[in-house]
DNA sequence: GATCATAGTCGTCTGCCTGACGATAAACAC
DNA sequence: GTGTTTATCGTCAGGCAGACGACTATGATC
């Protein structure tokens, strides 16, 4: 077939963000409030248009600087810098996702440390992180024991769909490090572990697993009391990225 | 801000796929040959707009019946049809990668069973099963000794995300069995790691692996000889998707 | 300052899984 | 029958994981 343009349909590109952290032990995620229709005043994941010139890891590195001020880890450098982790999700294309407009949207799923409050343009009241147990439930109570609202659109499938990579990505992969400050201890890097998947883990057996693994941690020689008890050694990311052995989810 | 058509740049969206099969001991791909500019005589991935009114995976499962010929498997059936895996398995959306327009394109992988010769529009010259290897490499020369050209576009880094999907997701899932007929032996489900992975496995740890792992492989009773032989069990595709313990592919 | 609570770190033991590999079984080709 | 091919069962040693005991080093409390 020829080159027509009228050949195919215009559609409209976004990218919309599952940005991930953990506060006060539990897994977070940043949501902002609609200020029009549709779903206006509902809680949706951040996002926007992919623009003209742009790819679309740069348009979601440009999402989450706005909504965050978080820069992106750039894959070139791989010196620990304070970037959150960047990946992309999935893609949701359905016809009537949008009530508007036939929008396909490219899902980005960003890790980060915990984060003073989100802005969003400014207004707080506008954006905030939600345990995502929370921003998850269909229909039920949040803890202040208001209705919940569901997310916009597909959000909670997009959502559900970040936090289940992200679960399965910290097994075999050392990006639980990428919730962590710069510099962390073994029982810090657990609490994040027990976070996102929702269990308790043997600190003893953890240890040992997470100083075994060739790559994983880096010790820079300090020690902190930032969580009570004895002091800590503090740990970076070192430069493995596919943990051998991996971490195994326990089972059920 | 108030919702502006002017306010987003358009896009043709596309699906290309990546078809892998398994045939002579070798991980295959389905090329196509490009009729018209630009890469005009190039080979490239199926693949085609999708239409107003389609959903993502249904604009794929349309494209790879009309490449192939396969249905694809639908996962509200979990009963055993010989329809073809199909799955998402990123989106590219460079502004350059297409020269004449933006497109973003929705990759999608499937996993078929060996398959007669295929058909692109009833021309087998246009459509070929080529191993991966010889799609992948770099100006090289393909089995004939003739020059390999690239693929066109960014196919071959489409093409190698979606082989580095198979050869880890056969890892924790049963999707091995999506490269085997209905009924196979666990020699034939042995040589389709192998040539996934392009590794020889130990057909005795093999067996006692696979047998061994709940889910995997349901006995139909019956046996055959077509692979020589004593005459070995023949299986279908038991309920697990995910396979525990995993299948470990060896080190380096 | 003694005691307690908290968190971190090191060891031990047992069972399971894995890789290496010997041995046997059942077909076909000659 | 002999050889070849593929399938299948067994054995053994090493490694890793879960369960859990023991000890250490800090801050909080009395």
């Amino acid at each position: 077939m020829p080159y027509d343009p009228s050949a195919f349909p215009p559609f409209a590109v976004t990218v919309d963000l599952v940005v991930l952290t953990v506060r006060r032990h539990a897994l977070c995620a940043l949501a902002v409030r609609r200020g029009e229709p549709p779903f206006q005043g509902r809680w949706a994941l951040p996002g926007g248009f992919v623009r003209a010139d742009e790819d679309l890891a740069q348009a979601a590195a440009r999402e989450l600087a706005e909504e965050t001020g978080l820069r992106a880890h750039d894959p070139a450098v791989p010196a620990q810098d304070n970037g959150a982790h960047l990946e992309q999700l999935a893609t949701y294309g359905d016809p009537k996702r949008d009530p508007r407009m036939r929008v396909v949207s490219v899902a980005h799923l960003a890790l980060a440390p915990d984060l003073p409050a989100p802005r969003a343009g400014g207004d707080a009241s506008n954006a905030r992180w939600a345990p995502v147990d929370e921003l998850l439930q269909q229909g039920g109570y949040g803890r202040d024991g208001e209705p919940v609202a569901p997310l916009a659109f597909d959000h909670a499938q997009i959502l559900a769909d970040g936090v289940e990579r992200a679960r399965s990505k910290i097994e075999y992969s050392s990006l639980a490090t990428a919730f962590c400050p710069t510099e962390f201890t073994v029982g810090e890097l657990r609490r994040v572990y027990e976070a996102v998947w929702g269990v308790a883990l043997d600190p003893r057996n953890f240890h040992r697993k997470v100083t075994g693994t060739p790559g994983f941690l880096v010790p820079t020689g300090g020690t902190t009391t930032r969580q009570g008890g004895r002091p800590a050694q503090l740990f970076r990311a070192g430069g493995a990225t596919l943990l051998n052995p991996p971490m195994l989810r326990p089972e059920v």
